[in-house]
DNA sequence: CCGGATCCCAATAGATACTG
DNA sequence: CAGTATCTATTGGGATCCGG
């Protein structure tokens, strides 16, 4: 990713740990389930259990999980209501809604091609 | 994912059959290491091993099964050349080359939010 | 030799039950 | 209701073998 050629140079320590981390968090937030947060989050508030609803087939743990990632890494912010019984909402941060733009090119990319790929995965298949 | 609502129409069966393939293509795609090779092979050509070293820390299992899955979905081309030994490369075709453009974007948006991220992390583990 | 298939073990995800 | 813990099922990594 963007991983040029590094001399050995002192200054190009920097380049090179900024590559490993770009690398790193990539790593974490290009999964299906934290993207679909994203793009299910849009720019409203939803609730622990809206969410669920929202992202189709995520499993309990999985949703709190991808949660606390992204709210650690301050993409979405975790709002609790101190009521009986709890109320927890979440929402995009604005550096969330930026990374949610780009999902959305994604999922334009994936309606467009549609027809392309299942046509494709028909011929794969019958081979 | 662009989940409108669906009346029980006859016609909206097609939409809702179109949303849930979109979704597991999405579901498919959206995953790090498929995302990765397809920022690896950029605009050239390049052989298993070579993919090997240009994504970083992928197993040999995982460049197989995720190279499969995109040659299926057909985003990359696979070239056989029978030789001894025998070499075998890998190219995106116009649609993969889409879907390049649009993870570059999330390439960008990793890059220019690095700082935010890694500061956003420090505070959370803190607490 | 290179790319791929297979097997085994560790790591991760899902289901379910339990707590505040 | 939201979150944690636990147990089981599935998946990924690593070593190894095979076919060209």
């Amino acid at each position: 990713m963007v991983t040029k050629q590094f001399s050995g140079s002192p200054e190009d320590a920097d380049l090179r740990r900024a590559d490993s981390l770009a690398r790193e968090i990539f790593s974490d937030v290009a999964n299906k389930w934290a993207l679909l947060i994203i793009e299910a989050l849009g720019e409203g508030t939803l609730r622990f259990s809206e969410l669920r609803g929202e992202v189709e087939g995520i499993s309990h743990k999985m949703l709190t999980q991808n949660l606390r990632m992204l709210e650690r890494y301050g993409l979405v912010e975790r709002c609790v209501h101190p009521t009986v019984p709890p109320r927890v909402e979440y929402t995009l941060t604005e550096p969330g809604q930026g990374l949610r733009r780009t999902v959305h090119v994604m999922c334009d990319w994936t309606h467009e091609h549609i027809g392309h790929i299942e046509a494709s995965r028909r011929t794969f298949d019958a081979s």
